[in-house]
DNA sequence: TTTCTTGTTAGCAAGACTTGCAAATTAGAT
DNA sequence: ATCTAATTTGCAAGTCTTGCTAACAAGAAA
C-alpha cells in the first residue's frame, strides 16, 4: 500500500474525496503487518476518532483493495483479513494463536501444477502453518497435542 | 476420506451411530472432487432424501473434519468447502467461475520460507490463482480485463 | 467566502453462513 | 421388546459483511 500522501494523491485523482476518516485509516493500515481483521482496524480507529463506523472501515478498505493498494487474506476463522504488503510474499501461520506473519518464499517459481492445461495460471500463493515459538512453550506445560487446531482456525469448524 | 463402508466401521468403533442420513452423505462425498459448499451437499442430499437437514449435514460435515476424513477449504467467497481427498494437493482456482480444481505440485518441497526460525512448520497450502479455458473463452468474447475478479472471489469484496 | 454538487458517513436493517439449543426420534445394546 | 444415549430437526441466534438512505462535508465554482 503506498503512503498515506500517495494515497491521497491517489483518491483525489480518481475523484474520491479526502476525509478525516479515510487519513486515518491509510495511516493505521500504512506498513501495517498485524493483518488485522475489520473489526480489529475499527477498534484502533475508534481510538482516535471516536463516532468513526465499523461501516466506513469497510468501506474503505474495499476501495483500497479495488485501486489494488492492499489484498484480502482469507484463512478461515471467520473474518477477512486485510494486508497492505504488495511485495512478492507469503504466509505463515500459527494453528495455536491465528497470527499472521509475512514471509518470503524461495523456490516458488519452481511450482509446478500437473495437469492442468486448460488453466491460466496468474498467481501463486503460499501458505505455511505451524506453530509459533511462544505457542510452542506454552504447549510444552499444557500438554496439548500438536494435532490441536487453534482457536482461530478452529473458529469455524466446532466454535 | 475413505469408502461409506469404511466409515460405517469407524464410526461404529467409536460410538457413533450409523444413520441413513450419515450413510447418505458418505456416499455423496466419496471421491467427490467438486469441493461443495455444506449448501450443495444440502441440495444433492435433499433430492435423495426430502427432509434431511442442513443443521445435520454441518454437522456430518464437521464430525468427518475431526475425524481427519475431510478438510475445509476457504479461499473467500463466503463459504467453506469441504475436500475428502486427503492426498497431498493443493489447489486450483478459477477467479472467474469460482471452480475448484484438485492438483498435486511438484516443488512444495523445494519451498523454504525465509526469516521464521521462531515457528515450526507442520503444513504447507499451494493455491494457484487463474482461469479456466472455458471462462477464457468466454472473457475473450465479452472483452473481460485480465484482472477483473470472479464473482465467487468477489463476493466478500463488493457484493 | 458563499454556494452548489456530488461523494461520504453513520446507523441500522438485512443477508449469508454457521452454530446453539431442546424436544422428538431412533440406532444399537440388553 | 425395552432402554439409553446418540441423532436429527427446526428454529433462534451469532458472526461477519453489505444494502440503503438521510444527514453531512469535501472540493469545485462563482
Amino acid at each position: 500500500m503506498q503512503s498515506p500522501t500517495e494515497l491521497a494523491a491517489a483518491y483525489r485523482s480518481q475523484g474520491r474525496k479526502l476525509t478525516p476518516q479515510r487519513q486515518l485509516l491509510f495511516q493505521l493500515m500504512h506498513g501495517n503487518d498485524k493483518h488485522p481483521t475489520a473489526e480489529a482496524l475499527f477498534a484502533e480507529a475508534s481510538a482516535q476518532m471516536p463516532g468513526i463506523s465499523l461501516r466506513t472501515v469497510y468501506q474503505t478498505l474495499n476501495e483500497l483493495a479495488e485501486m489494488g493498494e492492499l489484498q484480502f487474506i482469507d484463512i478461515g476463522g471467520g473474518a477477512t483479513r486485510f494486508d497492505p504488503n504488495l511485495d512478492d510474499h507469503h504466509h505463515v501461520v500459527c494453528v495455536d494463536c491465528g497470527q499472521i506473519r509475512d514471509v518470503h518464499v524461495n523456490g516458488t517459481a519452481a511450482l509446478k501444477p500437473v495437469g492442468i492445461e486448460d488453466f491460466t495460471i496468474n498467481e501463486v500463493g503460499v501458505v505455511f502453518q505451524g506453530v509459533c515459538s511462544t505457542c510452542e512453550k506454552s504447549r510444552a506445560k499444557s500438554n496439548k497435542t500438536a494435532h490441536a487446531k487453534s482457536p482461530a482456525l478452529q473458529a469455524k469448524v466446532s466454535k
